[in-house]
DNA sequence: CACCAGGTGGAAC
DNA sequence: GTTCCACATGGT
């Protein structure tokens, strides 16, 4: 049994968060809150020795009992929990999770990298009151295309206090689903991402494309929310990485 | 030049 | 209820 440790790369390159870049002597850098980070597997120091980044990384969760107990869920499990070691569930910023993920929809990743770098132009991710401030043109400049609007409208409805981040917060799963979805440009999948990843609901499991097809084959179609209950979404990042660096692969479908 | 990308809204059955 | 399709953009 191998000890466990995070993963940055597993964990900032898997598609829960857009704005991390690794240099090639390995450096993962960053930006969340305000503040920078520069942290290399081989020292993860600068992440367990600061509380913020300590939070961000979600250091303090017992991630060896919860690959444990998905593992104890089923054979299939057992081997993508074990495949997908050091994958994290980050704390990111409710707002900029929000926006990214509807930047996400019907996008690859290194656009919505694109789109989001250019929109924090080297600084912190706009505030809705400065996505008002760019605008609908603005931002149909910088890239988001159709989502011009799906994130201006966002930006209108938690600047108005229509939606209330802080709220959401405390509102059971199905209810802040509800809220999130009155934004033009949020269904499940969107609300689900911004859910747990930005609002550490761990027991959102957001269903993509690859999902449907993970449970179709592996699964026999049942509900992830059924089988995995409170650790459904990190249940959904093992299966969402062991499926597609190692299953379809070897299965070669 | 077609087709795709960790979807969604809306119209048409 | 379900099934289609357009949607803006950059990459194969």
């Amino acid at each position: 049994m191998m000890e466990y440790r995070l993963d940055l790369a597993r964990t900032l390159d898997c598609g829960q968060a857009f704005r991390w870049t690794q240099s090639e002597d390995g450096l993962w850098q960053g930006t969340a809150g305000g503040k920078t980070l520069g942290v290399s597997q081989h020292d993860l120091s600068p992440v367990m020795e600061d509380a913020f980044w300590r939070n961000y990384f979600d250091m303090d969760f017992d991630y060896e009992g919860a690959r444990e107990a998905l593992a104890a869920s089923s054979p299939v499990m057992a081997k993508a929990a074990a495949f997908s070691s050091g994958i994290q569930i980050l704390n990111q910023d409710p707002w900029e999770a929000l926006c990214s993920f509807i930047i996400s929809q019907n996008n690859n990743i290194k656009r919505i990298k694109g789109i989001i770098s250019r929109l924090c132009c080297g600084g912190c991710f706009p505030t809705p009151e400065q996505i008002i401030e760019i605008g609908v043109p603005g931002l149909r400049a910088i890239g988001l295309g159709f989502r011009d609007s799906y994130v201006y409208d966002a930006a209108f409805r938690v600047h108005s206090g229509l939606i209330d981040l802080d709220q959401i917060k405390t509102l059971d799963v199905p209810e802040a689903t509800e809220a999130l979805k009155t934004i033009r440009g949020v269904g499940d999948k969107v609300a689900s991402c911004a859910l747990l990843y930005g609002f550490h609901r761990l027991e959102c499991f957001p269903m993509d494309v690859w999902m449907k097809r993970v449970m179709a084959d592996l699964f026999d179609g049942m509900d992830g929310r059924d089988l995995f209950g409170p650790l459904a979404g990190l249940a959904q990042q093992y299966l969402f990485f062991y499926a597609r660096e190692l299953y379809y692969k070897e299965n070669s479908i």
